[in-house]
RNA sequence: CGCGGGGUGGAGCAGUCUGGUAGCUCGUUGGGCUCAUAACCCAAAGGUCGCAGGUUCAAAUCCUGCCCCCGCAA
C-alpha cells in the first residue's frame, strides 16, 4: 500500500462496509477521516460516529476535524501525498483545494444510479419514487454536489416490500464492492471516467423531521411507498386531535368503494388489524402498524379502540 | 444530571389533579338471530392497578426509592 496512500472519509454506518470492504481486499487506508463526536441518543451522550468507532477498534489512523479546512488536517494530508480519496456519507462538502490533492482523484460512493437522485437521500428518493432499480454509483468528485464523471456502477432491484433501512444494508456492501474496484481500476488506469447527463439528473434534497407528515391527498400507492422510504429515519405520521401518530406500516386497499367522494384523510372502514383511510385519487390505505408519542407500537385497530376512532373521523 | 410521555382483566385505553363500590372500546366463552359475515342482540368469565416502602380509618389515586417501555432531539 505504501505506494498509493488512501486516505477514507467517512461517518455514518452506512459508510462502515466500504471501508471493511478497502481493509478486506488489502487496501487498508492511512488515515480515516470522521466528523467528530457528537451528542445522540435518548440521554444525549456524546457519541462516536459509527466509522470512527471501527477505525479505532481496528487501530486506523482516525483524525476528526470540526471543519475540513483544519488546517492541521490540511497539512497531514498534503504529507501523506495520497493517490485516492474514498468519500462515503462523510457529510461535509469538500473544499476546492482537497479535491485536487490526490493524485489520482478524490472517488465518492453514492447510492443511487446517477445522475438519478444526486443530493442527502438518495435511498429514500429511490423508494419513494417507486424506482423499481437503483444501485451504487462511483464517481470522480468536482465542485458540484454529486456532478462529477461516473467511473463505475452497479445496479440492483427494489423488491416490492423492500423499506429504506434494509435497502440501505444492501447497498452499503454493494458499495464496498464497487469501491474496491473503483479503486484498483483507477491505480490501473483501467476506467474511464464518463461525464453524466445533467438533462436527466434529478435531486434528492435532505430529508426534515416535517417531511414524514402523511399528504392524505397523495394517492395510497405514493404514501405506502414513503413509509418504506422514510423508515426508519424521519418515519411518517400524521396528526389526531394535536397528537403525532406515526405511522409504521400499511396496505394499500384494493378495494377502495368506501373512498370514493370522501375527503383524504377521512377513516373509511375499521379492520381487524388496520383502520382504513381515504386517500387521494380514490385510492385508501390500511394503516397496519402505528405508534402515539411515548407509547409503543400497536396494531390500527388497536389504536382506534384506544383513541375511540369511528368511522367518518379524519386525520388531519 | 438535555426535554417529555407511559406501565390498570388477553389487546388498546379512561380513571390519578380534588384518596372512599374497577370503568370504556375490542377480544374470548356460552346462547340467540342470519343464506352469510370483521355484522347485530343477550349473558358470562377474566384485574396482586410495574416493584418496594411510607402517609392515612381508607391508596390505582398522595410521598420516597427502584425496574421496564417509549416520544422529541441527529
Amino acid at each position: 500500500m505504501k505506494p498509493h496512500p488512501i486516505v477514507y472519509f467517512g461517518t455514518p454506518e452506512f459508510a462502515v462496509p466500504p471501508l471493511e470492504a478497502l481493509v478486506g481486499a488489502d487496501l487498508v487506508p492511512a488515515l480515516v477521516v470522521s466528523q467528530p463526536a457528537r451528542p445522540a441518543g435518548r440521554d444525549r451522550r456524546l457519541r462516536q460516529p459509527p466509522v470512527a468507532r471501527w477505525a479505532e477498534r481496528h487501530d486506523i489512523p482516525l483524525s476528526q476535524p470540526e471543519r475540513l479546512s483544519d488546517p492541521e488536517l490540511q497539512e497531514r494530508l498534503r504529507a501523506l501525498e495520497p493517490a485516492v480519496a474514498a468519500v462515503v456519507a462523510f457529510g461535509q462538502i469538500f473544499p476546492p483545494g482537497l479535491l485536487e490533492l490526490p493524485s489520482l482523484g478524490c472517488v465518492n460512493v453514492h447510492a443511487s444510479l446517477l445522475p438519478r437522485h444526486r443530493g442527502a437521500a438518495p435511498i429514500q428518493a429511490a423508494i419513494a419514487a417507486g424506482d423499481e432499480v437503483t444501485g451504487v454509483t462511483t464517481m470522480l468528485m468536482d465542485e458540484g454536489l454529486d456532478t462529477g464523471p461516473i467511473l463505475l456502477r452497479k445496479e440492483t432491484p427494489i423488491r416490492p416490500e423492500e423499506r429504506a433501512g434494509e435497502l440501505a444494508e444492501r447497498l452499503a456492501r454493494l458499495g464496498g464492492e464497487l469501491l474496491v474496484e473503483t479503486v484498483e481500476g483507477l491505480a490501473e488506469g483501467a476506467i474511464e471516467p464518463l461525464p453524466q447527463d445533467d438533462a436527466r439528473a434529478t435531486y434528492a434534497r435532505r430529508l426534515k423531521k416535517s417531511d414524514g407528515r402523511i399528504d392524505w391527498t397523495l394517492s395510497a400507492e405514493a404514501i405506502e411507498r414513503r413509509l418504506r422510504a422514510y423508515d426508519p429515519w424521519p418515519g411518517c405520521f400524521t396528526v389526531w386531535e394535536d397528537e403525532r401518530i406515526k405511522v409504521l406500516d400499511g396496505s394499500v386497499m384494493s378495494d377502495a368503494e368506501a373512498a370514493r367522494g370522501v375527503a383524504p384523510g377521512t377513516i373509511v372502514d375499521l379492520g381487524s388489524e388496520s383502520v382504513v383511510v381515504a386517500c387521494g385519487e380514490g385510492s385508501a390505505l390500511a394503516l397496519t402498524r402505528v405508534q402515539r408519542p411515548g407509547r409503543s407500537e400497536v396494531s390500527g385497530r388497536d389504536l382506534a379502540n384506544g383513541l375511540r376512532l369511528e368511522v367518518g373521523d379524519r386525520f388531519e
